[in-house]
DNA sequence: CTCCTTATCAGTAATGATTACTATTATTAT
DNA sequence: ATAATAATAGTAATCATTACTGATAAGGAG
């Protein structure tokens, strides 16, 4: 006995949640993590993938990717790496480049564990549409 | 006449939402804007600010930061900046370091107009209490 | 294997930040 | 000044997320 933690239990709408992210490379939403858990466990319930989403994120299983927009996104391939966000059509583009942390944040005496950078802008297709659109003006 | 655009016109409250957010260092949330934008305005309502915050951060006029905690903070300071974020008290530094765009995104034919870098971990007063606490361990 | 503790769940209710709405006010061009 | 309409105060509505509850089941101890 002594000191009983409170531990992580493995459960099955836990490894459906799991799942779902670990098949997804869209960064989908909580919603649709759920949408997407519903196909293989019907009766999850959305306090349960929430919940979920919020225990792996907490435990770095998961990324939490919040980009501006109205909804948070998650990615489950934690690998590092960066996101692009396109501001016309919000396709969410990995980007495995490793950003440089700034000397200067261990200068200042903070320890860094983690970082988060989204970048913005125009992906491939919405910047073809720019173009034809100044074309016409 | 002709083409009559929609532009913004100049008022009270919106300049009193601009100036809390010039006057503020230390990246208050849309709640906080409103309670300070009361002592200037005190009957300036909630849907002013959160409406003026959107508009201004979609002018880039301020800046939206999404940390991961419950809330959006503003930054009315648009020099380009990173941030730091303690994951002990939640204090949110600032980073004048500019973080480099990785080469590969524009080599994805991608546009980069904007860049948001989020640092995290442990500020120099939380780094202090986990040492003390491991010494009692 | 059985018992026990309790993490986790499904389902539902509640929360609360943000947005929408509406009648009114105020800004800017003419 | 007048007209046109952007912006506002105040309030109601939205809806993503969280909290709650009784039931279930994971997994350690014996």
């Amino acid at each position: 006995m002594a000191d009983t933690r409170t531990a992580a239990r493995r459960s099955y709408p836990r490894d459906v949640v799991v799942r779902v992210l670990n098949e997804s490379y869209d960064h989908p939403t909580a919603y649709t993590v759920y949408e997407r858990a519903r196909k293989i466990k019907p009766d999850i319930s959305r306090g349960t993938v929430y919940r979920n989403l919020k225990l792996l994120t907490e435990s770095s299983e998961a990324l939490l990717l919040e980009t501006g927009g109205e909804f948070a996104h998650y990615d489950g391939h934690t690998e590092e790496h960066s996101h692009f966000v396109c501001k016309k059509c919000g396709e969410i583009t990995d980007i495995f480049a490793k950003p440089r942390v700034p000397e200067e944040i261990s200068e200042m005496g903070l320890v860094v564990t983690e970082e988060k950078c989204i970048y913005y802008g125009y992906c491939n297709k919405c910047k073809e549409k720019d173009k034809k659109k100044e074309k016409k003006l």
